[in-house]
DNA sequence: ACTATTCCTGAGTATTTCACTAGGTTATTA
DNA sequence: TAATAACCTAGTGAAATACTCAGGAATAGT
């Protein structure tokens, strides 16, 4: 996604090229890319001089959306919400992971694309590896592709 | 430990309690507590009349610390912190998850057992569980009954 | 001393998730 | 038509999680 971010406006991004630069397999960027795509974070063109581009502006994406959208939702509770954590009822602690639940999301939710792309420690491996590679190799987490 | 918590300065609890109130299997939760033990957070106490208590006082153990003794530490981050994310070398996004790490850490750490037990929704809860299993304080020997 | 209780320990197992592989099909462009 | 690149479905290996099982060791009451 941050590959994405940074070619933003320059035509779309093939995932062959970020399997090749990033070492992540083609198929599993495809599964990934299929749910990035599902949740309306990305939009894809097939054909030759295809690829995917964000469907919206990169400081209008945030990780927290790119992590709901791979791990189908942020949940720390056992029971998903569903409050049938202990013999269909609420456990003691349900509470306390919905809540930690909302804090990890509003933490992530406040990192855009665009702002994460413009820190420091982030910006200068971008341009070191944009200087020795031809497509920018970004080595990110694999889950935040 | 909430059930410790409850109960603190009337005797140990034993895990076979805990195991009934709580639904949870006494083989797994010796486990956790011998964790528990050898992170100073609990005394076991051998023989009739046994169980487990709190090294501390409740208003002196934090969610986080219980978490850390059993999930022998909060790391967010692939690399367990050691910074060879990707080829030996910090990842992108490393910065990020050990800040989220922190964050989470911060969180549970200002929730002490004292102020959880005191919340009203958890009190909700363990009312509702005392009134369901019987909390054998004092059990009438076979040979007096 | 005997016995019931309770903590303590190590080894094994079932289930789930994660990251990934394999092998296709469909749409678009040159 | 042929190449390209997204799209789709199923399966796999490793690792973590949440257990079970089978004992052993300390302690209190009889």
């Amino acid at each position: 996604m941050l590959d994405l971010a940074i070619h933003h406006g320059e035509g779309p991004v093939t995932l062959a090229g970020i399997s090749e630069s990033q070492g992540i397999s083609l198929s599993y960027l495809e599964q990934l890319f299929a749910r990035l795509k599902r949740h309306g974070l990305v939009e894809g063109l097939r054909g030759p001089g295809g690829g995917y581009r964000l469907s919206r502006r990169p400081d209008d994406i945030s990780v927290a959306q790119v992590i709901t959208a791979i791990g189908e939702g942020i949940d720390v509770t056992q029971c998903n919400g569903n409050e049938n954590c202990q013999g269909g009822e609420r456990c003691l602690t349900h509470e306390l992971w919905t809540k930690l639940g909302n804090e990890i999301y509003s933490f992530l939710d406040n990192i855009t694309l665009q702002s994460f792309i413009q820190r420091d420690d982030v910006n200068e491996v971008i341009r070191r590896q944009q200087g020795k590679v031809e497509v920018p190799a970004l080595r990110v987490k694999e889950s935040m592709a």
